[in-house]
DNA sequence: CAGTGAGCGAGCTTCCGCTTGACTT
């Protein structure tokens, strides 16, 4: 008799097929099954209950699980170990429960044959109910928030289109702000004294850090400078360790990579999953940086072969982030014998690649050189410079990061030093740079804002509502955009307010350690719409 | 009798997050 072993993702079916050999039939759920219904609201507003259909498109997927099962004698439901996988293993818990076949939930955190064999030999007896319910919290105050007050948005703009949401919201705020920072920002000149020195062939310049306002203003110190000769005070060399990046997950890699490649996170998404479904990397929608064991050894390995012991570094384990659910491993290849060919995306596998080899490498040992430099005369003025050159490449022989580096000027303490000349520089003060799709998904990620599998669909969609315009990469608010604000702003404060939808983040996080759903839900929502009616539990 | 306006109801729209492949632009 046949065993029946589910999890969300067809390749990953494949892989685990092959695992389990012929006793086992493998399939994939390809994510949810059963959500709240899309043309209505689908949660009563009295107990809270929330009201799930099947998916569209999902009912196919649900019978071809089911006529394989009924030959089954026992069912492993391997969905992913986070908040999500868990809420798709409970709704087909509850859909194959009638068949009255052997169910077991299954964990594994990592899609390898002795993970997969160790957690069908380990099988829990439920879901976890605590993260079932911490999903439909989140899931239910979602779409309270988008399907009550989005309405509202429609009355007021005359416009039926329109869109709030706890995500899309925080993120156009980021946006419109960020615009009205660059607008009200007055630039403002100001002004500099550099003096150049030249010895042995080497020429350098060591600037005063003070700022003057207008040009006249420095002109009694420029008088007084042109014949005078400088003291070298301080020459102080110190040597810098420089740590080798984190590997890639979402967030970074779509930040990273369409910055380097020229081209939308939406794009670099759709190439990962393209690598990934080539078997070229590991899974690209992940908020992990953690590394598998074995895999990182072979990588180490490889450096220790191409590059010398000297080049191994660490696997260094790092904090994961509150919000990560821990499910999945960072993006890196699957293997260094393979790779794609030709185009972008051998290009998008190259940096995966190095940035994954980079962070196993050791540290970069970096000389540090300060020097200041005192004219001999009246007021003190500490004429300053830095240098930095590399003692030991480490990592960036990998990564081949390019580092504004110059070799130190050969000065000594006490030296005495005729400018070459000096001079009055100008700058302006610059106001803070508009989003990239880029800076704006590791902004989002940093706030705890959006998931992985959400992070480009995000700038889509306020684009989409032309609540904002993208030209050569850069985002800016459309008068829309702003209006939407101004009435969040107005009416919804607390949903553009980013302490508090860290503070939402913690409150839903308390229903994993088994606090009430509704409760926090109906809490929630009244502190986000204090005037909306959503009666008391009657019960 | 033709044209107007109020009132009503139906239909459409909206969230976030998980996953592909079958569609269209």
């Amino acid at each position: 008799m046949m065993r029946l072993f589910l999890v969300e993702s067809p390749t990953k079916a494949k892989t685990i097929q092959k695992y389990l050999g012929k006793d086992w039939k493998v399939l994939a759920s390809m994510g949810h099954i059963k959500d709240l219904p899309e043309d209505e609201l689908g949660v009563d507003l009295k107990t809270l209950e929330p009201r799930y259909v099947f998916v569209r498109g999902k009912r196919k997927v649900w019978d071809q699980i089911k006529r394989t099962a009924q030959k089954c004698e026992s069912i492993y439901i391997g969905t992913d170990p986070d908040r999500e996988g868990e809420a798709i293993a409970y709704f087909l818990w509850n859909l194959l429960k009638p068949l009255g076949k052997k169910l077991y939930r299954v964990r594994f955190y990592e899609v390898s044959k002795e993970a997969i064999t160790l957690s069908v030999q380990k099988p829990e007896d439920s879901p976890n109910m605590n993260l079932v319910r911490a999903q439909m919290a989140r899931r239910v105050l979602d779409r309270l928030i988008g399907y009550l007050l989005s309405p509202k948005l429609w009355v007021y703009l005359k416009n039926n289109r329109l869109s709030v949401g706890r995500v899309q919201s925080p993120a156009l705020r980021l946006i419109v702000e960020r615009e009205r920072q660059i607008r009200q920002f007055k630039k403002k000149k100001f002004y500099y004294i550099k003096a150049v020195f030249e010895k042995n062939g080497h020429t350098f310049h060591l600037i005063w850090d003070y700022r003057f306002e207008k040009p006249e203003n420095a002109k009694p110190y420029l008088e007084k400078l042109k014949s005078v000769p400088f003291e070298v005070e301080r020459v102080v060399r110190g040597k810098v360790k420089k740590e080798p990046p984190k590997p890639f997950h979402t967030a970074n890699l779509q930040a990273v990579a369409s910055q380097k490649l020229g081209v939308g996170v939406d794009k670099v998404q759709k190439l990962a999953q393209k690598l990934y479904e080539e078997g070229f990397i590991t899974y690209p929608r992940t908020d992990s940086l953690r590394m598998d064991e074995k895999k990182a050894q072979e990588f180490m390995n490889y450096i220790k072969k191409t590059l010398g012991e000297e080049y191994v570094g660490t696997l260094r384990k790092f904090k994961e982030k509150p919000t990560s659910q821990g499910a999945h491993e960072c993006i890196r290849p699957v293997s260094l014998d393979r790779s794609p060919t030709g185009g972008v995306e051998e290009k998008l596998f190259t940096l995966i690649m190095k940035r994954t080899l980079a962070s196993l490498a050791s540290p970069a040992l970096l000389e540090k050189t300060d020097v200041v430099v005192v004219p001999l005369c009246e007021p003190r003025m500490e004429f300053k410079g830095q240098w930095q050159r590399i003692l030991f490449d480490g990592w960036l022989r990998i990564e081949e990061e390019e580092l504004d580096l110059q070799e130190p000027p050969p000065l000594s303490e006490g030296e005495i030093l005729l400018p070459k000349k000096v001079t009055l520089e100008e700058r302006r003060t610059e106001p803070p740079p508009r989003y990239t799709e880029a800076t704006l998904v590791k902004t989002l990620e940093k706030l705890g804002i959006g998931r992985p599998s959400t992070y480009a669909q995000i700038v889509k969609t306020l684009k989409d509502r032309g609540y904002v315009t993208e030209e050569k990469g850069v985002l800016k608010p459309t008068p829309l955009g702003e209006q939407v604000l101004d009435f969040l702003e107005k009416y919804y404060p607390r949903l553009v307010d980013y302490k508090f939808t860290a503070y939402m983040e913690e409150e839903l996080d308390s229903v994993e350690e088994g606090k009430d759903w509704k409760t926090a839900v109906r809490y929630l929502f009244r502190a986000v719409a204090p005037e909306e009616e959503l009666p008391s539990s009657t019960s």
